[in-house]
DNA sequence: GTATGCGTTTGTGTATACATTAACGCACGA
DNA sequence: TCGTGCGTTAATGTATACACAAACGCATAC
């Protein structure tokens, strides 16, 4: 149970304070106050921002201190670009595998999250269940390379969310792709399938980095 | 000039090693050991093989050493349909883009190369130069994150190449489809560079995934 | 006021020491 | 012969020590 390293304990409670804002993008610490900060030696927090860094979560700059990597709106066109392009080839495996209904029961689950909390308004149980249908929706796509690449690009989507969430349009069009590309993986149809989640997050780009472009979050 | 740490250098060194085939996949190595072999403490050792372990050349397992990570018909199935979708979008990209001749010199080059490496039945320059190729396109596909992504991904096909390049049939209709990407980039055709690439992608994939499997590559 | 150079400070890169804990072998019992 | 349990061994995870080099401040010169 308690069978977790001080690295493994650096890598999590850093993540955390990364998405909480604790440690804001662009910010640099010092090795020797992080360690302090998390109750270890310079050692485990050396190696827990070496994988970090790897995620793109941080970069490490010589006598500079780790440096919270900052996320603009260029960096997220890049970003949504790859999540368009591995997401909907990801959709398109998951409908050729043929999965049955109860397979999918996690999928549905989430698209009736999603109304639940769009038609409560509440936009954060929204963001949530959002999450959990294109994680699901990759695992089903059983590419595991994929899969890991994927969710090291959605954790720089969710911190860009933190602060674009509130300020973008209801996102209806949003649960009515979700439900097509569910209808086709359902019934096998791969093109569909793609096709539909391509659009999708295409526009969710577009939206995006025009919102990030107006707000001038460049180099947040 | 010798301003480069000791991490760079394992890195390197680990790397040369591991496709030299000197280091071989599914092999297990102490931190010790290594660090004896390159000359320097654990310390730089264990940053070195962290990074690898990051891009999926090796797994660090608690007291068993460091492994060289195996390349499985399965494992070269998936690094395939990566490489499918995000050279292809790199592909599109580079098209929109309006690259002049000029821009485009270095795919013209490559591809004038493995032509004559064709001809000349040199498969280790056409191998060079193909690897040249598909560089260049990513990188005119101007997305920092994708080409890093790509580039993992392809030290992985580097490996499996290495058994793989003396058993496959000439690469004949590769060379032809790289022109039509060529063409299709220099006039702006982004549809065309895209699926072009992507079916000459996939159908190496299968090519590749066949081969391996016939073989029974499956834990090397 | 601005620029240049030197001394100091301080963070990092690396080596090393050490405790912990998993793997291995061996003995013992069934 | 095979399985089980314990003791030993040895590799890792972490802490610590230390040298080097870069950044900063201050003084001096223009």
């Amino acid at each position: 149970m308690g069978a977790m390293s001080n690295v493994e304990r650096a890598v999590s409670a850093l993540r955390q304070m990364i998405f909480a804002g604790e440690l804001p993008p662009g910010s640099d610490h010092l090795e020797t106050e992080l360690a302090e900060k998390l109750g270890m030696s310079r050692t485990p927090v050396r190696e827990a921002a070496l994988m970090l860094q790897a995620q793109g979560l941080v970069e490490m700059r010589p006598r500079r201190g780790i440096r919270i990597s900052p996320v603009s709106a260029t960096d997220m066109a890049e970003i949504y670009d790859i999540l368009t392009e591995l997401e909907s080839l990801a959709a398109a495996r998951a409908a050729e595998a043929q999965y049955s209904k109860a397979d999918l029961a996690t999928l549905a689950t989430a698209i009736r999250d999603m109304d639940a909390a769009l038609a409560a308004d509440d936009l954060r149980a929204w963001a949530e269940a959002d999450d959990r249908f294109h994680r699901e929706l990759v695992r089903l796509g059983r590419n595991a390379r994929l899969s890991m690449v994927v969710s090291v690009m959605r954790d720089q989507v969710r911190r860009a969310r933190a602060t674009t969430l509130f300020m973008r349009p209801k996102p209806k069009q949003s649960n009515e792709d979700h439900r097509v590309v569910y209808q086709a993986i359902a019934r096998g149809d791969a093109k569909t399938a793609h096709d539909t989640h391509h659009a999708h997050r295409q526009a969710a780009r577009d939206m995006l980095v025009a919102l990030l472009e107006k707000h001038q979050f460049h180099g947040l």
